[in-house]
DNA sequence: GCCGGCATCGTCCGAACGGTCGATGCCCGG
DNA sequence: CCGGGCATCGACCGTTCGGACGATGCCGGC
């Protein structure tokens, strides 16, 4: 970083009253300077390109749909060694989670984060350490401690097909497969899950984050 | 309203960021004063049931899971004639839109909305004026343009409980219908969407936007 | 007043699904 | 080498679902 006491901060978020509340509750701070705002994600990637400079990138995930996603832009910025990524999200789907962390953010928060954790998270990511919120430590401490519960990469195969509104004959086509593995994978999902049909297994893979959407 | 010029706004989200961001936005306005945050719909009732007073409330359809709803406390607001409630939220889902104005709520925007926009909306709300932001007139719009297609309320209410993974009983039960009438509606909601099956019909409502997610 | 859309309820039946048992083969680690 | 997780397949049976009828009542527009 630049060495210097004051922490300089992008914000980039398509929701200009979330920006106005993270400035706020940043300049609050006095080792915190927020140098830009942005509402996209090629915004940000423009104005990096063109020079701007900054210690933390405070980046959500979600932008409006036909634009570049989040994790495009922290794969992109992490590549160019830009500044620090620090995801603040409203979601805390194990997908997002899981590919923001593997595209490099340095951080990942959640919006319903108090302000204190919050500034505590753009402290650490300056320093170069790395700053996950408790919400997602917990959610990936529950991962690791439970790894029979997680679905193999075949089930979440056929379970994807299934939030398609494929039937088991067809996911058996698909997959080139018979219907009876088709069930049999269905089972171990509706069991890993706690769901009793197959809607009920979307609709919980959907809460849990397994599935995009 | 209180007939003042002053307008008298609570926040309720679950969001500090959010909150901080409304209230920094409206108390920009010389004629908006924020009288009170609340992080939950319970809180929210509570104050009003306490005594607190305003104009309008700025509300927040999705707090966290396990909680009172967003659209059941519109629901007890307008039921107990409390302030206009004016709903802030993240998606312009129909199912959330239809759901938060039968409730009777003054009002329907999108937290990307800008800051002007929100400010129109909270005095429309205040002056008795119905404000629903300009994503969410198109889609309301769309719904008008081709009502042969379109899914009506009940038939979505139906199909949002599919898309949770109940089973037609539970369904039918949750609101108090037979099994023949929820199967009916799905049936309507099958053939509008042109999906074969329940799971094909939520997926479909899903890429048209129609469920949240 | 009548017609059409909406919501409600009922029955019958075939097809899809879910639950349970079984089996084989593979590969990895103790 | 042997147990266990994973993937694959088959058969049986009960339940749910979807499709195709019909029926009633309400409301709003022509």
């Amino acid at each position: 970083m630049t060495g210097a006491a004051v922490v300089d901060v992008v914000l980039a978020d398509d929701h200009p009253v979330v920006r106005t509340g993270l400035r706020a509750v940043l300049e609050a701070e006095p080792d915190v300077r927020v140098v830009a705002e942005v509402g996209s994600a090629e915004e940000l990637l423009a104005r990096l390109r063109g020079g701007l400079r900054a210690d933390v990138v405070l980046l959500d995930l979600q932008f409006g749909p036909g634009r570049l996603g989040g994790v495009d832009a922290v794969r992109e910025i992490v590549a160019t060694d830009g500044p620090a990524v620090l995801v603040v999200t409203t979601y805390d789907a194990d997908a997002d989670i899981l590919a923001a962390v593997e595209a490099g953010a340095r951080g990942y928060l959640l919006k319903d984060a108090p302000t204190h954790e919050l500034v505590a998270a753009v402290r650490a990511a300056a320093a170069g350490e790395v700053a996950l919120g408790p919400a997602v430590q917990r959610r990936l401490l529950g991962r690791l401690r439970s790894p029979g519960t997680a679905l193999t990469a075949r089930e979440l195969e056929v379970l994807a097909l299934v939030a398609e509104g494929r039937t088991n004959d067809e996911i058996a086509h698909a997959l080139f497969l018979s219907r009876a593995t088709v069930k049999t994978h269905l089972v171990h999902v509706y069991d890993k899950l706690g769901a009793p049909s197959r809607t009920a297994a979307v609709a919980e893979a959907r809460r849990r984050g397994l599935l995009r959407g």
